[in-house]
DNA sequence: CGTAAAATAT
DNA sequence: GATATTTTAC
């Protein structure tokens, strides 16, 4: 990494390799264009799983992560705590908040610095600069000191974890208005994480589907979940999804039960346009690899149309149970999962999508407000 | 444990 | 205001 210091304000920064991570596609647009005016070399990820990608595959040599802090699948502390165990590579945060809690434990944490959004160019201009602070010797003790409890380690990669469920009493919700933040303090003081909505991407529900296409329409949480082995995934999430999904499969039935009530001439054609082939799309969720990333996505928005594109109602999957509720009971062998890959790539609390203006980024609220 | 319904979040 | 997801209650 040679670092040239010129008298020329836009290359002072050539050379240094900046790892940008933001889950809101705009700005890492935005910020990734003015990090590059200055010289920098940026590399972008949108979630966390993704950044490690490309730490860990090391084709580039990164000099400087600049992160959003509320990411949807890690949360803050989390990440420090990871990127630092694995790389050392100084860590700068960026947030919409300006919460001064947020900012000193995540400078305790580790963080290099904490930049309130909106970036400014001047923000970035000398950033590189924190590539070359040494790494301290010992980080260790700092949170007994700050009193920042300690962040969940990488077993739960997906930064859900169950300390919400540690808690003594499972007081009343707490009420909106103090639910700013993705944190919440308890009465010691303690800094407890709040756990990132899950977000059934395509590739998940695609999962799930599957596993209800062998398990059958009587399936129960507890077995697709196994089957789906999806690192992160919860019962409960499982569950709430079976509901939606159940719901949805009904409203299909009845109105397609209305079509046919209306005109038994179409009648063969609608059910046949719902009783359909499940359309097994080729393996694609395999997220691990980094090569795999950009792929990934594109994915996201260009897939085949399913639920979300759908005005939420799910696409009906397949045609072995639809009628009957007769179970499906071809799977002797099937390990249909297996080949997948491990999908690391949970989504969790905030689309990287902008879905038809209806709700944007939550890291532009401070430019459009509602 | 599973499901339905209520609560909350976005 | 709607909808997706979580939490609660049974």
């Amino acid at each position: 990494m040679a670092v040239s210091v010129e008298s020329n304000t836009n290359t002072v920064c050539a050379g240094v390799t900046v790892l940008l991570v933001d889950s809101d596609s705009t700005c890492l647009t935005i910020i990734s264009k003015m990090l590059r005016t200055f010289g920098y070399q940026v590399i972008t990820a949108k979630r966390a799983t993704d950044a490690f990608c490309v730490i860990q595959a090391r084709e580039y040599k990164i000099d400087l992560i600049l992160a959003e802090a509320s990411l949807p699948d890690m949360d803050k502390y989390e990440l420090l705590e990871t990127i630092s165990d694995m790389s050392g590579i100084p860590i700068i945060l960026m947030s919409a908040d300006y919460d001064r809690k947020a900012v000193v434990g995540c400078l305790f944490k580790g963080a290099m610095l904490y930049i309130v959004k909106p970036i400014a160019m001047d923000d970035l201009k000398n950033l590189w600069q924190f590539a070359f602070v040494p790494e301290p010797e010992n980080v260790s003790t700092v949170d007994e000191i700050s009193g920042i409890e300690d962040a969940p380690s990488m077993e739960s990669a997906t930064g859900v974890d169950e300390r919400r469920n540690l808690r003594k009493g499972k007081g009343k919700r707490k009420r909106s208005d103090e639910m700013q933040d993705d944190k919440e303090e308890d009465n010691d003081g303690t800094v407890i994480q709040k756990k990132p909505k899950l977000i059934w991407t395509d590739d998940l529900h695609d999962r799930f589907l599957q596993a209800i296409k062998v398990l059958g329409i009587k399936a129960h949480p507890k077995t697709i979940l196994e089957l789906m082995n999806v690192p992160g995934l919860k019962k409960v999430n499982v569950a709430s999804h079976l509901q939606k999904y159940r719901l949805s499969l009904k409203r299909q039935q009845e109105t397609i039960q209305k079509t046919m009530d209306i005109g038994s001439t179409i009648e063969h054609v609608a059910s046949n346009h719902v009783l359909s082939e499940f359309d097994p799309r080729e393996v694609l969720l395999n997220f691990s690899d980094t090569q795999t990333m950009a792929v990934a996505q594109q994915q996201d928005v260009v897939n085949c149309p399913t639920w979300e594109n759908l005005n939420g109602d799910m696409p009906i999957p397949c045609t072995d149970f639809n009628q009957t509720g007769d179970e499906v009971t071809n799977n002797e062998g099937l390990e249909p999962f297996q080949q997948m890959g491990n999908s690391e790539g949970l989504l969790l609390e905030e689309t990287d999508i902008f879905n038809d203006g209806d709700y944007t980024s939550t890291l532009f609220d401070d430019f459009w407000d509602w």
